[in-house]
DNA sequence: CATATCTTACTACCCCGGTAGTATTACCAG
DNA sequence: CTGGTAATACTACCGGGGTAGTAAGATATG
C-alpha cells in the first residue's frame, strides 16, 4: 500500500519534469526549472537526494552523473493528495468540496456544463460496468 | 484583502472549535480537542498564541484568562485553502480537481446524483440573477 | 602532469507547524 | 501575609520543505 506521498511545491514541480521527461540529470531539471525559480543548482541535488529518501524518486549512475526517474506515478501522488486534502477539510467526503466549489462560485456556467457532461459519462460507464 | 490563510492541522481543529463555540479560554478549546488528541494546555496556549500573531484569531482578556475568537471566517479559511490547493495541484483549474474526483472514483453514484442536482440548482439560481 | 571544471556529498540555515516544559505572574484561601 | 494554584509568557526542540555554500571527488584539457 502506497504509503500517502505528500509533496511540497518545488517537490512537484520536479516531479512535473521528470514525469513528462520519464528520466532526467539534475542538470536538466535545473535547466527545464530555470525560467519560473531562480534556484542554484545545487538546491535541486539536494532536493532531488531528499526526495530519493522519501522514496518518490530513484537514480541511476551514468558516467559521473545521476540520471533521476519517479518512483511513483502522478496519478498515485495526485490521488493521495486530494484523499489527504480531502480528509483535512471536508471531514472525507469529496462531495462537500465539490458542492464547496460550486457555491463558492469556483466553477463558472461552462465548466458546469463540463463537469455535467463528465458526470454523465462517468454514470453511464458505472452502470454498464 | 485576506491574504491567503493556510492552516495546518491542529490549527484547523481549533478554528472549528472557535466557530461553532464563538468564543473560548485556552482551557475550554482544550477540553474540547481533548476527546481526541492527548495534548498539554501549553501547547494550546502556544498555538493560540502563535495564530494571534498570524492574524486568525484575536483575544481579549476576561479576569486572568484569554478569551479567544475567531478573527477570519470558515469560508474564508475554506475558500481561501482550496484555492491554494487547486493552485498547487490543477493548476488552479477546479474542473480539473473535480474530474479527477470522478474518474478516481471517490464519488460514487449516489453522491454523483447530489452534485447532479446541485450544479443544476446552482445553475438555475446563476440563470435567475 | 597539473589544473580548471563538472558533479555529487555534506553541512548549515530559515521558517513554520506541532509539542511541551519551565518561569513568572496574579489571584485566592487560610 | 503566606502559600498554593491557575493562568499566560518564554524558551526549546523536532521534523520537513526549501535554499544554498563549500568540500571532495572525478574528469577533461592544455
Amino acid at each position: 500500500m502506497s504509503p500517502t506521498h505528500q509533496l511540497g511545491d518545488l517537490q512537484l514541480a520536479i516531479m512535473r519534469i521528470l514525469w513528462t521527461h520519464a528520466e532526467a540529470t539534475v542538470a536538466e531539471v535545473h535547466a527545464a526549472l530555470q525560467e519560473d525559480r531562480g534556484l542554484a543548482l545545487t538546491t535541486i541535488a539536494t532536493m532531488l537526494s531528499k526526495m530519493e529518501k522519501k522514496g518518490v524518486v530513484t537514480h541511476r549512475t551514468e558516467g559521473r552523473q545521476f540520471v533521476y526517474a519517479p518512483a511513483v506515478s502522478e496519478e498515485d501522488v495526485t490521488r493521495s493528495m486530494v484523499s489527504e486534502f480531502t480528509e483535512r477539510l471536508f471531514r472525507g467526503d469529496p462531495t462537500a468540496l465539490v458542492s464547496h466549489l460550486i457555491e463558492a462560485g469556483e466553477i463558472d456556467a461552462k465548466e458546469l456544463d463540463n463537469i455535467r457532461a463528465l458526470v454523465e459519462r462517468s454514470a453511464r460507464e458505472e452502470g454498464s460496468r
